[in-house]
DNA sequence: CCAACTCATATCTCTCTGGTTATGAATAAA
DNA sequence: TTTATTCATAACCAGAGAGATATGAGTTGG
């Protein structure tokens, strides 16, 4: 069961696919052209590479004549936030155990 | 160059994989045989995804006897905090900088 | 209308990796 | 000292996916 940390983490993985994102973040709207012409690699799997992050929400594309102007989606990161944080709660919770542990020793 | 966001990432884009680390933030240290009961896979596969987990920092192994017990280790995952507010970061400037060209433009 | 441009899709290849079974090393128990 | 248990490693297999090239659809400019 794939859920969207899933498809989160899978997107975010690869270094190509990941570096046309934070490009996206930093530098704002870009054609494929643009990003084609710093990502190292064709621009079929740019394509292929702004498919994957849109279909994970990470990027909105924008048509404009014959180009397209894709656009970062700072939201879809939130729950990879989420998840960091449920897992220093999980850690946070099992030290507060610990304290209970102790405090119900030392009575 | 895969630097330290990348093995993260990659280490945590794989479902069995981040399970089995999700588990140790829970449940705290556990056993191989603890792990492989839950996991889903075989023991020889979840040895290896700690492996990995190891590799990237983000597990420790205590051996004791015959049975070695891993744990969660939670700091391994600032880098992948500091890289999201490094996106939001570059989010933000973007944004003042437009603040500061429609405050130019108001003169 | 025709030529040039921008991007997406189709197809193929090749590598990477997550899974398995088999096995061995180390430790505990009988 | 055997026997059983726990885990890691080796070898192998199959599927996924990231890359390239080829091509076509849609758009702009001459």
């Amino acid at each position: 069961m794939p859920d969207s940390h899933d498809m989160l983490f899978r997107t975010l993985a690869d270094p190509t696919r990941r570096a046309i994102f934070e490009r996206l973040c930093r530098d704002g709207e870009l054609t494929v052209g643009a990003l084609t012409a710093q990502a190292g690699v064709s621009q079929p799997a740019v394509s292929k590479h702004l498919g994957v992050l849109k279909q994970a929400g990470l990027v909105r594309d924008r048509q404009a004549g014959r180009q397209t102007h894709y656009s970062a989606q700072l939201g879809a990161l939130s729950p990879l936030i989420d998840w960091t944080s449920q897992m220093a709660g999980f850690w946070e919770a099992r030290f507060d155990d610990l304290e209970d542990l102790l405090a119900r020793m030392d009575q």
